[in-house]
DNA sequence: TAGATTGTTAATCGATTAACAATC
DNA sequence: TAGATTGTTAATCGATTAACAATC
């Protein structure tokens, strides 16, 4: 209906923003101008209120952002003003990581279910949750009405996991396995990959003898 | 030297390259196109030559790329071909998830120590490193000749983690807390944060209602 | 009113893609 | 030679930034 077509790099900042401003609200800030807004988030004043303005006009002018107005209209943007059901498979480092990070709570994004195929991790407790078999992803999809999938397990298991998640129903999808994965069209697929990071940033790094 | 002005985005892709590439090699595939890397990496074959074109002649006309020196190269290009010490702070679920990522070896990328100052934390092994506390940053990141460092701590206390490292003379962050860091220029700083990628997949999610 | 700041149009900048001569 | 594929130039596309009238 009103989605005239907003680029990925757009909907990428609405989180930060949204982070940034939750921030402001704890301090009893009130109020926000695009100029702070950017400083804080290093980002040019302009495209904060250019990213702003494809979804409404939720500014004053003279004034600012009301900050708990922002909040809101950015969060039913997001779609985080309903709760969404999340299926995490793969109950490692990373997994258990995830699964205690409590700060999407507060966003309704809720890990309600996590699944590993090593048979001694099933049954094991992570946060509050048993792990599951493998075997009963579809049917706890089904049940639970989970939409998003995250995959934290190794790189060569991950396509398989995906393949399970796509046959489950699931929407969209969190990827932290190194691989490209190939999923239907209809769902969304973020790879969330911080080895591509790491080691991207050793180029920046100067060499002894150089200057740049 | 040769450093002509390469785009971020182009230094974000060769570690995907790289990825790829040496899965090639471990399946002994001795050649490889653009057409067949842009294939399973989801990229245009154009910009794959283009962006390794920045750097040299790699490919050969009418045959391809020689997926073990293309490696080489790339190796080269992001100083993954000599040892790079890493130090990580935050001992927490994340912080062991990655030092148990043990991937990074074989690129020269090396947590060699870990630091925390919650004090139950501090004299724990994780990775059969010792958990030391922060007053310790300073001298360690010397002696061990430490340039890069990984953040994942609370986001509260993130910012006073890369003020350390700043101090000790680490040349380049990577920062997994859920916050912007002000750090002097000279520093690279990266921030993979995952919870953004996470908060922007609803809006992905289609309406029950609607049609897009 | 004077100062601040939005929403938006126009200008700029940069990145991606197409096309093709060169050549293996 | 014919087919394939690079490296690179030119064309396109899209995103960022500047500028400013509108207005609180």
């Amino acid at each position: 209906m009103k989605t005239p077509k907003i680029s990925e790099a757009v909907v990428r900042r609405l989180p930060v923003y949204l982070r940034f401003l939750n921030e402001l609200k704890a301090n009893e800030v009130l109020t926000v101008s695009s100029q702070d807004l950017g400083q804080k988030l290093d980002l040019n004043p302009a495209q904060i209120r250019k990213d702003l303005a494809h979804f409404g006009e939720f500014g004053r002018k003279g004034i600012g952002y009301d900050v708990s107005y922002l909040i809101e209209k950015i969060r039913a943007i997001l779609k985080l003003d309903r709760v969404m059901n999340v299926a995490l498979v793969g109950a490692g480092n990373l997994g258990r990581a995830l699964s205690n990070y409590n700060a999407y709570l507060k966003d309704n994004m809720k890990i309600v279910a996590i699944f590993d195929n090593v048979p001694s991790k099933v049954g094991e407790t992570v946060n509050n949750l048993q792990v599951q078999p493998m075997s009963e992803l579809a049917s706890t999809v089904k049940n639970r009405e989970i939409r998003i999938g995250i995959i934290t397990v190794p790189a060569a298991e991950a396509q398989n996991v995906a393949d399970s998640f796509a046959a489950a129903g699931i929407e969209a999808i969190l990827n932290f396995a190194p691989v490209i994965l190939k999923v239907p069209s209809h769902i969304r697929i973020h790879h969330a990959d911080f080895t591509t990071d790491l080691l991207s940033l050793a180029y920046y790094i100067e060499e002894e003898e150089e200057h740049e």
